[in-house]
RNA sequence: GGCGCCGUACCCAAGUGGUAAGGGAGAGGUCUGCAAAACCUUCAUGCAGCGGUUCGAAUCCGCUCGGCGCCUCCA
């Protein structure tokens, strides 16, 4: 399997540190507000990570964060934490705001079919891993405080910014928000804050350095390593993580064990509204709910996102959305006709030429998850006139899953009718035969949103049943 | 100011040296009382533009034009 490594900026053949065992820790949701499409769009892409590294056949130890505590509002340091802003917009306890749209979040990806990870830690259920960390670091030298926040001293970290390629770029210290005067180093990040400027801060705890709350890259660091150990295989997240958050975890993970922390990282792209980034900020964006809402189902979004690579910006728009919409809802009825035709065959008995289409399916993804190719070839498979039905079922869903289409759940189109249906057919064969052509259309539009597709030939009137697609 | 990236048909989007995947939409046809679905046919001598390297370039190099992201909120 070949991925693309941020670290190092090339694809390269993927070796997990244990043979048959992959340590994985995606950055997850910060639990303030709803996740938007963008944000999912990067999780359908780890969903799509893991689902590849299991069919490859490795066992995924997937970990995710749960970010209920620690990021801020505005650019600079001094900006107030979301979850507290949150919760004091609506009356509510941060405790209860994480909890709340920790469960929206789950059923989120619950209905893109995301494969929850194994793992989904709260960081505020490890606060002693994190000041655990930030001792050893203090340990080694590395910190330093400054109007009484803990800072993680950047100069002290030889390789600091390797990944970004940091020291290539000039970087404009202030160019964007105002410069911490207590910092050493523009680079130089808060470790541990004691000095909290809004009065009333609920999430606050006690640590060597005083009462306060955790600088808000520390988590992934002393979680993951809590989980997967000082050294594993993949860390997945947005692009945007790069020069800063997954820049600042290097520093000071691998400065607190001294060795390698991470061997691969994979950034998703952005998902693109209108040319501009899809973000809060901007308000630009739509929720999965936003679209459930306008009539998709949250697996045409899935589908949508499979139909471009997860390193290339993604532009949504309704147009696109219904491009995937009927493509899915035409690969679902050309299913439930195939499973009224025949059993799906094994994978291990399939056809020289549906073995051979699989393989180059299965060549597309190993590729750094070239899923726009997978895709590809599952249409040349269900285009392919020489493949029988049993051996186009048995590859289509070994095809999926790594796709997650949901396509074993659809109903055979030869599915029976009920008492009720049936009485409808028949009531609509006798306007046909009376041509009564107007209550026959009538008719036939009440079977179709029943569920049921009418196809008159000249043999009489055939049935599909199109339940639930 | 610096850094990273992109520009492929009406839309989305693969392909990154060997002669343009795929989906959707559109058009024509078969079938039908009319439809829908299905099936068949069709849909870029062309990959922002201009040069260059090469037997050969969408793919490499240069320039120009246009767009996106980042430089301590961000997936």
């Amino acid at each position: 399997m070949r991925l693309y490594n941020t670290m190092g900026r090339e694809i390269q053949e993927f070796k997990p540190i244990n043979e048959k065992e992959v340590g994985l820790y995606c950055c997850g949701p910060t639990v303030y507000n709803y996740a938007h499409i963008g944000n999912l769009r990067t999780y359908v892409f780890e969903d799509l990570l893991r689902r590849t590294l299991e069919y490859a056949g490795y066992n995924v130890n997937h970990v995710m964060n749960i970010t209920d505590v620690g990021h801020l509002t505005g650019d600079a340091d001094d900006g107030e934490d979301k979850m507290e802003k949150s919760a004091r917009e609506t009356g509510k306890t941060p405790a209860d705001i994480a909890s709340f749209f920790t469960d929206a979040f789950f059923k989120d990806i619950d209905r893109l079919n995301i494969t929850r990870p194994k793992t989904a830690c709260a960081a505020t259920k490890h606060i002693g891993n994190m000041i655990g960390l930030i001792k050893r670091l203090e340990a080694k030298g590395f910190t330093y405080i400054e109007g009484g926040n803990v800072y993680f001293d950047t100069s002290k970290f030889e390789n600091y910014g390797e990944m970004a390629l940091l020291d290539r770029q000039k970087l404009k210290a202030g160019a964007r928000i105002a410069v911490d005067g207590n910092k050493k180093n523009p680079a130089d990040f808060v470790l541990w804050f004691t000095n909290s400027k809004f009065e009333n801060h609920i999430m606050q705890w006690e640590s060597p350095w005083g009462r306060g709350y955790p600088g808000w890259h520390v988590e992934c660091s002393a979680m993951s390593m809590k989980y997967l150990g000082d050294s594993f295989d993949i860390h997945c997240g947005g692009i945007d993580h790069i020069p800063i958050h997954h820049t600042n975890e290097i520093a000071q993970s691998e400065a607190a064990s001294g060795k390698k922390w991470v061997n691969y990282w994979i950034h998703g792209e952005f998902l693109l509204m209108d040319k501009q980034k899809m973000a809060k900020s901007a308000g630009n964006f739509f929720t999965l709910q936003t679209l459930i809402d306008e009539g998709y189902d949250p697996l045409d979004y899935r589908y949508f996102c499979l139909g471009g690579h997860y390193r290339s910006q993604l532009i949504f728009n309704f147009e696109s959305l219904d491009a995937a919409r009927n493509a899915r809802s035409n690969l679902a009825l050309k299913v439930a006709d195939l499973k009224a035709e025949a059993e799906p065959a094994p994978k291990a008995k399939l056809d020289v030429r549906a073995a051979a289409i699989l393989k180059k399916f299965n060549a597309g993804l190993l590729n750094d998850l070239n899923a726009p190719k997978a895709l590809a070839e599952l249409w040349q498979l269900m285009k392919d006139k020489e493949i029988s039905a049993g051996d186009k079922l048995g590859t289509v869903l070994e095809m999926d899953r790594v796709l997650g289409l949901k396509l074993e759940e659809v109903e055979a189109s030869s599915a029976e009718l009920t008492d009720e249906e049936y009485a409808v057919v028949k009531e609509r064969e006798q306007a046909r035969s009376d041509k009564d052509w107007a209550k026959a259309d009538e008719l036939r539009g009440k079977l179709l949103e029943m569920g049921i597709e009418i196809k008159d030939t000249a043999e009489g009137t055939e049935c599909k049943k199109r339940g639930n697609l």
